[in-house]
DNA sequence: ACCTGAACACCGTTCAAGT
DNA sequence: ACCTGAACACCGTTCAAGT
């Protein structure tokens, strides 16, 4: 890469990140394109798709929630880092209105450069569940997609100003309700 | 109301109520004008926000569930009572993409065509979670509200290709959080 | 009283022309 | 090799001018 164009990746990514954290992941590209005093044929050269750009703002975020839950998986109580891997994703996708909606549109279109990540997290998820199946501490009919979807679903809740307010306590509902198999007492 | 206009008015509506059903409601207000060979400024002159079409549009969904809940608050069992309104709240929302993202963001705007029904609506979950709870059958930490975003949550998971097929399974997961108390068996 | 559609202020995306 | 921005095809919304 030309120096003059790695300087206009890191400028476009740089106010990237700031637009998208004040406009969340539909924020206008136009608009990154004009704060960065750029053309906007220069931020579609560099990121030939909105994806493309989200998953360079994120890409730390992402790497963070990963090698988190691979420390999880050797934690000592499965059903405690199940929760807290619930809680890390809540917390990533708060940081950007509208991403757990970009990442689940991710999930379902191959092409996304989202996908992979997203792929990654649900396996990572994916691997604390099924550990505290193993150990008997999560209920055995949900697999990897359903709690995607449900920690997805706190995510969007998350989103709506109605409803952000709960969703620490909802948190804790679900939670409840993962983990939740006979002879296991109320927590 | 002039008889040339009250045709708008009920052409607007069917055109609007078949674009919804296609597009979800964040159709375009344009094609709906477009489509029902009317200038865009009728339609704005009729319907003066998009939460006003949509409104006319849900008015008989909206109906149709507060009557069966005024229904389920009768019926013997309290606890099939409340699954039956996640279910039919769920189904009402699934007829058109969008729609529960119109209806939470009404809740929290007064101001908002969609706001009294959803208001309605709420109510009708909460009276019926609040009998469950007198009898026993539900999770006291919970109220009305939260009630809603749970529903809303699945009705948002309805909404996204990658998890709608988890939704029927999923719902029974959370149904079983919100009825599980201590001493009730597992279902 | 009601209807019309041009006008305004925005989008996303592409691509010919420039350096 | 890279950058620019006009061009195209859309929006939502308002409002002066018409019937």
């Amino acid at each position: 890469m030309r120096s003059d164009a790695k300087k206009n990746y890191d400028l476009l990514l740089e106010i990237g990140r700031e637009v998208v954290a004040e406009q969340g992941t539909e924020a206008s590209l136009r608009d990154v394109a004009r704060r960065a005093g750029v053309g906007i044929g220069t931020l579609y050269r560099h990121f030939p798709t909105r994806e493309a750009l989200l998953e360079a703002v994120l890409r730390e975020g992402f790497d963070q929630v990963t090698v988190r839950a691979a420390e999880l998986e050797k934690s000592g109580s499965a059903d405690e880092a199940l929760v807290s891997w619930l809680r890390d994703m809540v917390a990533l996708t708060h940081r950007h209105r509208g991403l757990i909606a970009s990442m689940t549109a991710a999930i379902a279109d191959e092409d996304s450069a989202l996908h992979a990540s997203c792929v990654m997290l649900r396996g990572s998820g994916a691997r604390l569940l099924a550990r505290a199946q193993e150990k008997g501490r999560a209920r055995r009919d949900i697999d990897g997609t359903d709690l995607l979807a449900l920690v997805s679903a706190l995510a969007w809740l998350n989103d709506q100003p109605s409803f952000a307010a709960r969703v620490d306590h909802l948190l804790d509902v679900i939670a409840n309700a993962v983990l939740a198999v006979p002879g296991r007492a109320e927590v």
